[in-house]
DNA sequence: TCGATTGTGTGACCATGTCACTGACAAACT
DNA sequence: AGTTTGTCAGTGACATGGTCACACAATCGA
């Protein structure tokens, strides 16, 4: 068990609580979790509102046949607007939340999380905001989803997700499901790619030897 | 210019409302608009938060081919979460709301609306639960889009828009709309049911004949 | 070292979206 | 009535993408 962090010193996201708030979280730890933990499945039970200090969450939905795709990702300082649904009482769906690096988290129970919502402007527009831009994220998935070819959404991934040297440390089934295709639609994306020499594959990673042709297909 | 209505009285949507925050907005009126009307574009500027009390709304996103797909409809009671994005400051995107009947709207202007989510407990649930249940819809949409064929979807709206009589009153072109897919594409899939004997075909609308065929097809 | 696991390559096939048409029908106009 | 115009539906050809069924190579544990 970890020492009593400051996540809320630490956290900008709620740098503009009121004193009155801050006192009432200053009581809650943050809870360490191993990469890979599973935060909620489909169906579970929700007990509060989640926080993310430190790490990264994926939320991903699955199909029938097994393909996944990536809602969105939870970094520091954002929250997991699929609990946030589930306290506010509407019935959820089948996305599963999980742990991509080691966490901080801190789970404000939802008593706490009710009663804040009603005495704390500054929390109650972070809040807000946690949705509204959430919302405003899956509705850009969707137009992508639906309008954008897979070359354009694959080069946009590689771009995003490469270092600073150019390798992107990812399988070929990270990337389709990052974009919501198939791992066979992006092997052969990607050997196109390769052809075009805009990238290099390795087992396990790829190395993008021309960042301007990725650029180009995006437009 | 129509006589002030008892919009407040009439939607059920507020009828838990406090009667302080209740006599803020009883001095707005309903504003009637006729069916076809465009709500708003994308780009437009937003000045209230909007509530629909009669009629039906449509939320569109139109792809660079000029496909489109029905993102939600906004039924009375119910608000645009577009605009609400837009008050709360988050920039919006390509979504285009058509009034798909007359319409009575009320607009509640950007101060009084932040003046009630700051003031009235019961609005604050009202603007909550409508996000919440939209951003749920939206995930279901994609859910759909991302994993579900169009035989499916088809089946789906089929019936959720045919009449006690089971006449669907829709062009082929709003059904491929409504479910995110291509005008050739229904068409030919709704010949496919035809030969089926599951529905007959007319010019501008569509007879079911045989329901439980179709609900087969759902699952 | 020997499986077992993981990551990748490939071919075949089907479902869907796109393009470029055609014709059928209905409302409006002369 | 005939003509024009616009909407709606049918169709063939083709490209893209998802699914299935494999093969094979690299990596990792026991």
């Amino acid at each position: 068990m970890p020492a009593v962090t400051d996540w809320l010193t630490r956290s900008n996201a709620l740098a503009a609580l009121e004193a009155r708030a801050r006192e009432r979280l200053a009581g809650l730890k943050a809870i360490e979790l191993p990469a890979g933990k599973v935060l909620f499945r489909p169906g579970d039970e929700v007990s509060g509102f989640v926080l993310v200090v430190s790490g990264r969450v994926g939320v991903y939905m699955t199909g029938p046949t097994g393909r996944e795709i990536l809602l969105y990702s939870i970094t520091p300082g954002e929250t997991c607007v699929q609990t946030t649904l589930g306290l506010l009482g509407v019935e959820d769906y089948s996305a599963e939340a999980v742990a991509e690096t080691a966490l901080e988290i801190v789970v404000i129970p939802k008593p706490l999380f009710m009663d804040l919502l009603d005495t704390s402007t500054a929390f109650r527009t972070f809040v807000f905001h946690a949705f509204a831009s959430r919302l405003q994220s899956i509705m850009q998935l969707l137009e992508r989803l639906a309008f954008t070819k897979i070359e354009e959404r694959l080069a946009a991934i590689l771009l995003e997700r490469c270092d600073e040297t150019g390798r992107v440390r990812n399988t070929h089934q990270d990337l389709a499901t990052a974009i919501g295709s198939a791992r066979e639609v992006v092997s052969r994306r990607l050997e196109l790619f390769g052809r075009k020499g805009l990238v290099a594959l390795e087992r396990g990673h790829i190395e993008i030897t021309s960042k301007s042709g990725l650029m180009r297909l995006i437009g």
